[in-house]
RNA sequence: GGCGGGUUGCCCGAGUGGCCAAAGGGAGCAGACUGUAAAUCUGUCGGCUUAUGCCUACGCAGGUUCGAACCCUGCACCCGCCA
């Protein structure tokens, strides 16, 4: 189970590259816990599966009793990662910083175990903030103008005319100082950060260090099919997704990427991620089913197997049934209301009125089993059982002291 | 340093004084179809107590006008060309 090889083969499903393969190889030969790098900037996260996926390899090591030092970049985030970005990135403030780690730390628990034996919490700024301008110098007389110009985004920033801040240009050479600071054997990244990590490498090697093994992971698609998971393309499942969202917007993927997500996003055996991918290709409802086991792997990943097993019956009874879901959330009128627009607003209280007007006029609301189309149309709150759109229901109760009951005219 | 062009709604993009909450496309949302797939068709797509109504909006600030996204002035940013 230990052994090398073993290991290194459970991680291969989904990495693309490792540098220091012999390396990895002798390390976890010699049974010592890793110290695993998981450096992240503290810009506002919304963990996805993509992210999830570097999570769980490290949960893997870390089920193995290697440790992952989980280092917050908030030194390195008042300077601004350049990674993709065509333009100089403006800095956040001290507080903000603040929440984002907290937020982090919620988020990566979901995958990650957190207790002190494998999980440890370091900053940055403890090594930086107390540096002598002298050390930084010396620092940065170990690299040269040209090894950070080999980064292509630096020399198409130059191409296209535009500028790079000097403090841009260093950032690469701080996150590569880190592996040294905190003594990383190993971090696990996408290839986006292949740069700055060989820039760890390079400054452990010069400070008298085995160098840090990187191991790069695979690229999975976003839901849309384009070319990766993005909070900006709105194409992503969020780590904190409910169940629910998490299981239907895998039933939303286009039919090829089966494949890719359950043979990343899941533990499914591998000729069972065969067999699912040759059932998308068939259609029809072969396609939905493989889709059905996708989503319950899934979701028994994140919220066990009894969530996936509801999820299953939830959508099944609603989608391929087309009947009322079990498990329709329950709502009391804390105020009275007279119409069906008024209703909606209630429960519905983050959309605005002219979209939920919208929604009725559109005919995607239904009272009972009715359609309602009239946004004007009185209302009694009684029990009353209201779908919204094709996945959106509420079961409503008047409250208890019957103020949500109007006088019915 | 000189000259020219640009900045429009979530994105792209048309619009050069009233008919503009602003063409067209994309995304999104809803309906039909369906496997919550793809493709297709239809509608919708700033907000507002339900509106032949009001408010907000066309980089920012001010001005001209009965009336400005459209004209003028200043500012900011971007993009070309020349040196």
């Amino acid at each position: 189970m230990n052994d090398p090889l073993t290991v290194i083969d459970r991680l291969r499903r989904t990495t693309d590259s490792i540098v220091g393969e012999a390396d990895l190889r002798d390390r976890l030969a010699a049974g010592r816990p890793l110290r695993i790098k998981y450096g992240v900037d503290l810009t506002a996260p919304d963990l996805h599966l993509g992210h999830a996926v570097n999570l769980w390899m490290m949960r893997q090591l870390q089920d193995l009793g290697h440790q992952v030092v989980f280092l917050l970049g908030d030194l390195t985030t008042r300077v601004g990662d350049p990674t993709g970005r065509s333009d100089t990135r403006p800095v956040l403030t001290p507080a903000a910083i603040a929440a984002n780690a907290s937020s982090f730390l919620d988020q990566v628990s979901l995958v990650l175990r957190t207790d002190p034996s494998v999980f440890e919490v370091r900053r940055n700024s403890e090594w930086y903030d107390g540096m002598p301008i002298a050390d930084l110098l010396g620092l940065l007389g170990q690299v040269t103008q040209a090894q950070l110009m080999s980064r292509d985004m630096f020399r198409a920033r130059v191409e296209a005319g535009r500028e790079i801040a000097v403090h841009e240009l260093i950032y690469p050479v701080l996150q590569g100082y880190d592996s040294f600071a905190m003594r990383s054997d190993l971090t696990i990244v996408g290839s986006d950060q292949l740069f700055n990590e060989q820039l760890g490498r390079h400054f452990q090697q010069r400070l008298g260090m085995p160098p840090q093994v990187v191991i790069t992971t695979t690229i999975t698609p976003g839901l849309d099919g384009r070319a990766k998971q993005s909070k900006s393309l709105n194409n992503y499942i969020g780590l904190t997704d409910s169940p629910r969202d998490k299981f239907g917007k895998l039933m939303s993927i286009p039919d090829h990427l089966v494949e890719p997500y359950a043979r990343v996003y899941t533990e499914l055996p591998l000729d069972t991620v065969a067999a699912l991918a040759s059932s998308a290709d068939t259609g029809g409802p072969a396609a939905r089913d493989a889709k059905l086991r996708l989503a319950a792997a899934v979701v028994t990943r994140y919220h066990g197997a009894g969530a996936a097993r509801s999820e299953l019956q939830s959508f099944q009874q609603t989608f391929t049934h087309r009947t009322q879901p079990t498990d329709i959330p329950t709502v009391v009128l804390d105020h009275p209301v007279t119409t069906v627009l008024d209703l909606l607003a209630a429960i519905r209280p983050t959309e605005t009125r002219s979209q939920l007007r919208r929604l009725i006029t559109q005919g995607a609301v239904t009272i009972n089993n009715t359609r309602i189309t009239d946004p004007t149309t009185p209302v009694d709150p009684v029990e009353l059982t209201v779908r919204s759109g094709p996945r959106t229901w509420h079961r409503i109760h008047p409250s208890a002291d019957g103020t949500g009951v109007p006088t019915n005219g």
